[in-house]
Formats: structure tokens, sequence, C-alpha cells
DNA sequence: CATGAATGAGAATTCATTCAT
DNA sequence: AATGAATGAATTCTCATTCAT
């Protein structure tokens, strides 16, 4: 029976409810680009420098790192090059100011798995976790989906990316259950789950495919707790929406 | 026991061993960009459009997709821009035609995918199936990671990658024996693992993650075998490397 | 014999020892820029408008004029752009704020050259001039530095260049005793001289030339004094500390 | 009366008449900037990149280094931006290019100084040479007046002028027979006699002074060879045009 | 076929100067 | 009187694409 005692709805009340552990969304950029720092901010610069930043995410988010003008930036903040420059000595520096922040709250969640057993309230735990996950993941996909176009090159973006990915993995290995184990090394299995993860959140957000959120997210829990965490499989169940 | 009765070794005899079915690396490219298509190459011509498409491969893998220059292809093609133009409309018209092929050989690799039973037999032909996708990756990795680059976008790469990516899950889901259901929709988890499968491949070829080839086969292939085909757990096994 | 009865140090005591006429340093910047003009100063605008003046030597000392940027002088004078346009129109305002000065006290250091026999009195005379001369090269080498940089252009900046090159050269000349002349048109002599002092004193407070202060001062009377003044040549005298 | 005999016409015949020594002007420039060296130039792309420094020569002659534009030079080539950078990083290599090959004629034409001794002969000598000097100054004075621009920075530029300034210092060194010694270490006054032909030469082609051409000639020549090498002066002798 | 050369639009960056508090 | 903030024109540099030989 198991999965049919959990309440789901315990967990999320859709997109934008309660949580159990709420993500504090936008605490991003705190402290700024490099000339920032060198000088101290009065309100007003403050106030700037936010609207710079959230101008960042969202036009990495439309354009892409790569693709994304300075100009593209400074439109959507409604100011000038020269201010931009105030603030942070380019784009780069705009990007990094953004990751390193995303980078902290992606680390704090990877640390907030609790423990997880094979039963129904490990199961929960997990679903909790990928949902939190998933709500980070959508704030904040435009630095997400940088770090992977820049993970190959050797620039701090790529150390950060790929350090976020680690304390993921290590994040689900410090809470297996050795004697569970699947017949696979459960550090690499780790690694696939993480990969896995990742990539279906990806997939869904820059809807490359149609599934619904609550199904992947199922789907991504169960197999994890499955994989890992010693989680049985629970025969006919269907409860599920398929996609057109 | 299963696995121990297959032998790994006859699907793969090293990184450039005999395979069960032979990719035919290289015959990428053959069709050209656009200016080429119009003219009738001789055999010098179409040596230099073949210069121009490895130099290509070897750009994207480099630096990838966006960053590449038609400079850094016309300089590792050992030819000038003005030939460059006599092959290609611009980049990405050179980039589409390696991209076209790779498909091709993509979805044939897909389709190749034989009937898989949830016994020692399933899970070889699983196992080879990723062993040849790993070695495509390889080869191809650099579209393929400018695919990712450019799902996004509403191009035609973006629809050429999101098209692959659609047929390796349909090559999975024709294959499952919908009995050994795990109580997921199987069409979903098909996608979670095509997910897991190509992260896991890129983490490793683009060396974010240090694990070593045959573990992450074995461990995508008991993943996938017990997630969608009813495989069962062999406990005790524990024959892997561990990564350092 | 000659020259050995003069007494060196009665004209100068090192570097920071009596002169002969004490130069007035930092009297410098007295008028301001033109918006300092319009305002009555109080204690505190004043002492604003001097650390700018001052920062404004140390920079174009550093950097040069051109290469000066307001932001280095603001930095420099730890103050702001805003209050930098409070007091000086523009960077040229207080450049010329600066030179006026200098060019003043260049003016009374040239015209205080006093008679010069071909004796050894009159090598004093000279010697003494031009240790003066060197200390407020030393002050002022910014500003002069600038004034050569300037001079083709037909600015002010160049106008006053020449017109303190032309006092030097007036004031040579009029303490010629015509008699005295060497085979050259004095004139013409005077104006070599002057080019020799002006760029010796260059080269080695440039650090281009490692010579020693004594030794240059030494020099250059002796061949001012036998050039232009009916000085002799007095064999036999090597006291000079050889260069490295 | 020494100097009478001499036949300076002899020399020179005006501005461009025949020399001793014939300068070959503008052979400058031969070795290009650093993105021209990694490519092998047609005649064309020589041709253009010789237009691109005859333009730098005089776009720093009539603006300065510092505030000289790419933009000016472009024009005075009557090419594009693009053209620009094909042969050149920046301003600054351009400048260099033109700046190593005046510092090669330069160190060529301090070494062609012959013996200079204290009679007529060593007169016409030093005479000629500064003649020689004179003309090439007037080619390349663009060149030398950056090169005191930038002298007290520690580029590549302050070194290749303060070398070449040691070379001519060494060549007068070289030549003097230290028993006519005047009272002064010949090093240090050798320092001084290039100071002032330097000065001098720059005095007069920038125009801050008017004197005539052959009067500055003569007058630098006699000063010389008096201080460093004997030279007698001559009484009496005024055949000197009065400056206005 | 091949290539060196040329081009110019576009992107990044700097910096003097003005503005609002 | 002081200052942090904002501005935008001017400048440098890049790079895809076209041209002439």
């Amino acid at each position: 029976m198991a999965i049919e005692g959990r309440s789901p709805e315990a967990a999320e009340a859709g997109p934008d409810g309660p949580r159990l552990s709420p993500v504090p969304l936008r605490a991003v950029g705190s402290r700024g680009g490099a000339p920032a720092q060198e000088r101290a901010l009065r309100a007003r610069g403050r106030r700037t420098m936010r609207r710079l930043l959230d101008a960042g995410m969202t036009v990495f988010e439309k354009r892409g790192y790569q693709a994304a003008r300075v100009d593209d930036i400074v439109k959507a903040a409604n100011t000038s090059h020269g201010t931009f420059y105030l603030y942070f000595a380019n784009k780069e520096d705009l990007f990094r100011a953004l990751a390193v922040d995303v980078a902290d709250e992606m680390t704090a969640l990877a640390e907030s798995l609790g423990p997880v057993g094979p039963d129904q309230d490990g199961y929960a735990e997990l679903r909790a976790w990928l949902d939190r996950f998933n709500h980070l993941y959508e704030h904040y996909q435009a630095v997400i989906t940088a770090w992977t176009e820049a993970a190959t090159s050797n620039t701090d973006f790529g150390r950060m990316g790929r350090d976020v990915m680690a304390r993921f993995t290590s994040a689900l290995i410090a809470r297996i259950d050795e004697t569970h184990v699947v017949g696979v090394d459960p550090q690499i299995a780790a690694v696939a789950l993480v990969a896995m993860i990742e990539r279906f959140n990806y997939f869904v957000l820059s809807r490359q495919v149609r599934v619904d959120r609550k199904d992947m997210l199922d789907t991504l829990a169960t197999i994890t707790h499955m994989g890992l965490f010693g989680g049985r499989r629970r025969a006919g169940r269907r409860p599920f929406t398929r996609r057109g």
C-alpha cells in the first residue's frame, strides 16, 4: 500500500502553494559585482543593482548567456550602459554575482534532505525535496542552464556548476542505507540519479518534453527511492495523467 | 545471479574494438551545406568540404557552438574564409550539415534496440545498446552539446535535438513489457531514464565527473532494466571499481 | 683654479637645506579654477580645493596629463566627482590653475639670475641658480612635463610653456657679457643651453639617466659658464663620482 | 680660423640635398604589427600596411600619440577599421612597429659618428653627424616625441627611448679624446650635450623656437666640439642670422 | 577552386560631465 | 558644501560576410 497513505498535497499545494521548507527566492545577487564592492551603496544604488540583477536573470533566461547583450540587460533594467559598468565589470561579472548566490541556495537545498527510509515516509521526504528542487530550478533556470553551457570551460562557472552537482550527489549518498543497495555501486547510482533529476527538470522546464509537473516528481521520487533507498515497487498503481 | 553469465567483453572490446553493430562513423556531412548542393563537387572539392566538416566538429567540441568562430574553423581546416563560404552559407549551415547526419545515426541507433526481457539476455541487450550510444555520444559530443545549447530556441536545431530525444524515448517504450511496470507511468519513466542516460554520458565525457566507463554503463543498464523492464535486483553484487 | 674656491655648500645645503632665495612651494593654485572664482570660499572650501590641487599634481606626475582621469584625481583627493566640478570646470581648468602659478614661480626664478662674470663668482652664481631651478623642477615636474606634452598644440598651455622657456633664455642673454662670446651667436647658444638644462633635469628626475644631482649641476654650470660667460676650463679637475 | 675653411655646403646642400651618408628614410615599419606577422602578406597587403604606417606617422605627428584615434589613422589611410586590426593589434602595436624601426635607424646613425679631433675636420665630422640627426629627427619627430611622452612609463616604449638615448651618449663618449676634457666628467658632459641636441632639435622642429636650421647646427656643433673634443673658440666670427 | 583582402555593422567599455539629494 | 548616482557620446575592437584576383 505504502504510497497511498502519503499526502502529496501536504507537501505542496500547487505551484505556488505552501511548501515544507519555503525557499527564500530572490535573495540572490546580494553581494553584487566587482565594481560595486569597492563602493558603499546607498539605497538608490542598491535598488539599481537589484534592477540590473533581475534584468540579467530575465535576459539570460530568454536569450541564454552567450547571446545575451549588455544592451539587452540595460534596456530591461531601464538604465544606461554607463550605469551598468558602475555595478558590474561586464556581463560575466553580473552572471557570477547571480551564480554565486544560486550556488549557495542550491547547496543549502541539497543539504536539506533528511533521512530517507525505505518506507512511505522516506518516499515523502524525497518527494518533498525534489519538489523544492524543482521550484528552485524553475526560478534559476537561466543560471543553471548557463552553468551547463560553461561547465566544459575551465572558468569559475564550470567549477561552480560541478561543485553544486557534487553536493547533490553527496547529499543523496549521505542518506543511503547501504544495506538496501540494488546491485550497483551506490555512489555511481547516485550520480546517475542526480543526472536524471537535473535533466528531467530541464526537459520539462524548457518545454522540450510535455510532462505534468506532479507526474515528473512522482516518477523521479519513485525511481530514486527504489534505486537508492530500497523503496518497494507498488504494483497496480496507475494514477498518472497520460501526456498528449 | 543472471548478469555474471553475460560477457561484456563480447559486447565491447575496448574503445576501438569490435562492436555488435558497428557505427558508420564519419559518414557524416555527406550532404554538405546549401552552397555545395548547387554545384557538382569534384574529388578535390569533396576533400575540402570534409576538412571543413571535421574542423567544425573539432572546434565546436572545443569551444561550443556559440563561441566557435568561422575563423577558428577555417584555421583548423587549413583553408580560407573565402573557401568556407564556397561550401557553407554560414556557421549554422555547417552545423546543420553535421547535425542532420548525427541525427540520422542517432535515430538508427535508437531503433536498434531489440526486445528486452526481464532476464539476463534483456540486460545484455540493454547494456550493448547503451554501449553503442556511449560511443556515438563520444564521437558527436560537440553536436549533441550544441543541440542542448540550442534546444530552447525555436530553430531547426532545437527541433532536431528534441526529435532525437523523442525517438530514444519511443524506442524504450516500444520495448517495455507493460506488465512489469513499477508503479510509475512507463512513458514518463522512459523520459526520466533517457534523461539519466544522456546526462550521465555528458558528465562523464565532459569530465565533470570521474566514473569509469564500464561502471557507468553497468549502472545505467541496471537501473533502466529494473525501472522499465522488470529486471531483478541482484543482492550482494559489488564488482565495481570505486572511484577515487 | 677658480672653481675650487667656490663653496657649493653655501649655495645649497643638501636636498632640503637652506637656499639662496627660498622657493615658496605650495603657494600654488592660489587662484583656483573658474567655478571657484565665482564664489567666496570659506575655510572648508579652500581646504577641499587645495586637496584637489595637490591630488592633481600627484596624479599628473604619475600618469601624465593626458592619461590622468578626473576619477583618479577625485580618488586621490578623497572626494567626489560632484565636488570636483564645484571647483574646476574640468581637468584642463585644474591644470591651468597649477600651471599659472608654476609659471609665475618659474619666471621669478628665471629673473633671479644675478650678474655672471667669467670668474669663480660668476660660476657660483650660475651654479646656485641651476640648483634652485632643479628644486623647482623637482617639485613641479608634473606640470612641466605636461607643458612639453602640450607645447605643440596651440592651446594656452603651449603658450605658457613657451613663454617660460623664453624667459629663461632672456635671463641668460641679459647676463651675457658680449665680449666673451664663443664664436656662436649668444642668443642661439642661450637657447641651446636652456634646452640642455631643461632636458638634463628631466632625464635625471624621470630616472631615465642615473647621474648624481651634484654632478649634473656642476656639469651644467661649467658648460654654461664656459659657453656663454667666458668661463675658463680647469684642467685636471676630476672630482666627480663616476656613475655605475 | 679653423672653421672658416670648412664647407658646410659640402655636408649638406639644403634640406633635401646630398648628404655624406644618406639616411634611408621610410624603410620604416618593415616588420609590421603582431597580427600581420602571423600571415604571409601579398603585395596588396603590404601596400595597405604601408598606408597604415604612413597614416600613423602623420596622425601621431599631428595629434600626438595619446590623442590619436584609430579612426583618424584609418581615415588617413583610406581604409576601414576592420582592415586596421588585420595588420595591427591596436594603436600601440602600430606605434611599436614604427618605433622599432626608428630606433634601428637612430642607432645606426648614432654609431655613424667617426673620429672627432679638436681640429676643423673634427668639427666637420660632428657637424655632418648633427645634420643627419636633424634630418632623421624631422622625419620621425612624431615617434620621438611620443617616446618622450611614454618614457616615464615602464612600458617597452620607455625602454626603447632610453636605449636610443644611451647609444647616442655612448657614441659621443667613444669618440672623446680624454685628454681634452674640460674639467667635467666627459660621460656626464656627454649626457648633457645629448640632452641639448635632442631638445634643441625638438624646439626648432616643433616651432617652439624660431631659429634657422643652419644656425642651430652650427651652434650645437660648436658647443659640442668645444665641450667634449677640445675644439677652440673662434673669436670674432659672427656669421649668424639673427632670429626675428 | 582557392585565397588573401576588405568591409562595416554591432558589441563592449570608458569617462567627462550633469543631476538629485 | 558635499556626494553618490546617472548619463550617453566617443572609442575600441570583433567577426560574419563579400570581393577581387
